[in-house]
DNA sequence: CCACTAACGCAACGATCACTGCGAGGTTTC
DNA sequence: GAAACCTCGCAGTGATCGTTGCGTTAGTGG
């Protein structure tokens, strides 16, 4: 176990060096990640695609799998945003659009599938994010007095056919698809 | 790109030398596979493990990847015997029962999850089986003249489910849950 | 304006990796 | 039984990886 690591220390400012070389690294890593047939991602590889040194990386990271942790947080934390339509099935709906156009995004794609690969912890960094907001839709349409379907069985029928079909299979996400698994979930 | 690199080229017969190293270094990649975090798993590692010489592998398969893929290969074919009990629900439970018990071997996860992470290739290894034997199923209740699913449904309702919270998630996939997943897909 | 802290660049090191001729051992075929 | 073929072990090579000590530079607070 690679102890805890200080997570990206201090100084995250918009402005200061640190902000800087660490955007560069995550887009150097975006890029490779779609680039790449995924073994040659290693650190002084990333580092020379984003023009930094690789003892950089090493002593802000320590290692590939907590770099990938990283951008993988930065990318699903509050990138999309919760619908509110006032209807439930509408809400899923465009949740479930939304969705599947970013897992349409290769660049995203390729990012899940490397951080699976590498073992699984960040996995659920991958998932909480969509999972939380789900439960924000259902809990919002149960505070209306409505009947709403358990958290387990939307993310049953919504986010694992989503992710499944993603990682697994080449198949397109279509919009139309994605509508069709909440009307499974929601039968009139 | 590597070229094809011809596949395990010829020998293969259960008794032969290659057959007993083929056994030996599949081996040592599930067991890898269990212990270490994954990044260590290497040409040379492998072969140590095995107690093969690491130019055997390097000739053999070529890369992690391409081995990675043929330990799947030979992992998921012919492993699960499709249920025929009459009963289409009883089928798709046995089914769904058998797939969740393979998933939940640490082994089976971990390689799924390392194939996942080679680049997405070989990640249709790991479900065309599957889907294959839930075609199967289905089309045989069709065969008795009653109304089915279509198996694009049937995916998204066991298999996806099965293997989104095996790889995604941390939650056990316990028998009664796997059972209950059929429940949505065919209500009644 | 000046000291202080922290992040980065630089150079060097051992270790490991991926790969390549060459020879030995086993298996098939005539 | 002998020759041809295939597979594997062995040793060595260049390249890359992960890591560390030290000087430099950029931001921060008095």
């Amino acid at each position: 176990m690679p102890a805890q690591s200080s997570p990206p220390r201090t100084d995250t400012r918009p402005g200061g060096r640190s902000a800087r070389v660490r955007a560069a690294v995550h887009q150097a890593v975006k890029e490779l990640l779609t680039d790449e047939a995924g073994d040659a991602l290693t650190i002084p590889v990333i580092a020379a695609r984003a023009g930094v040194h690789a003892t950089t990386v090493y002593r802000r990271w320590g290692s590939v799998g907590e770099l990938l942790a990283d951008v993988a947080t930065s990318r699903f934390s509050g990138d999309v945003v919760v619908p509110d339509t006032g209807s439930l099935r509408e809400d899923l709906e465009r949740y479930a659009y939304d969705l599947a156009k970013d897992l349409s995004d290769p660049d995203t794609l390729a990012l899940v599938r490397a951080i699976v690969g590498t073992g699984g912890e960040g996995a659920g960094v991958c998932r909480m994010e969509r999972q939380r907001q789900l439960e924000a839709i259902i809990e919002r349409e149960q505070a209306r007095g409505n009947r709403v379907p358990t958290v387990d069985r939307a993310v049953e029928a919504l986010l694992a056919p989503l992710y499944y079909r993603a990682v697994f299979t080449d198949q397109a996400l279509s919009p139309e698809w994605a509508r069709g698994l909440v009307s499974h979930l929601l039968p009139e």
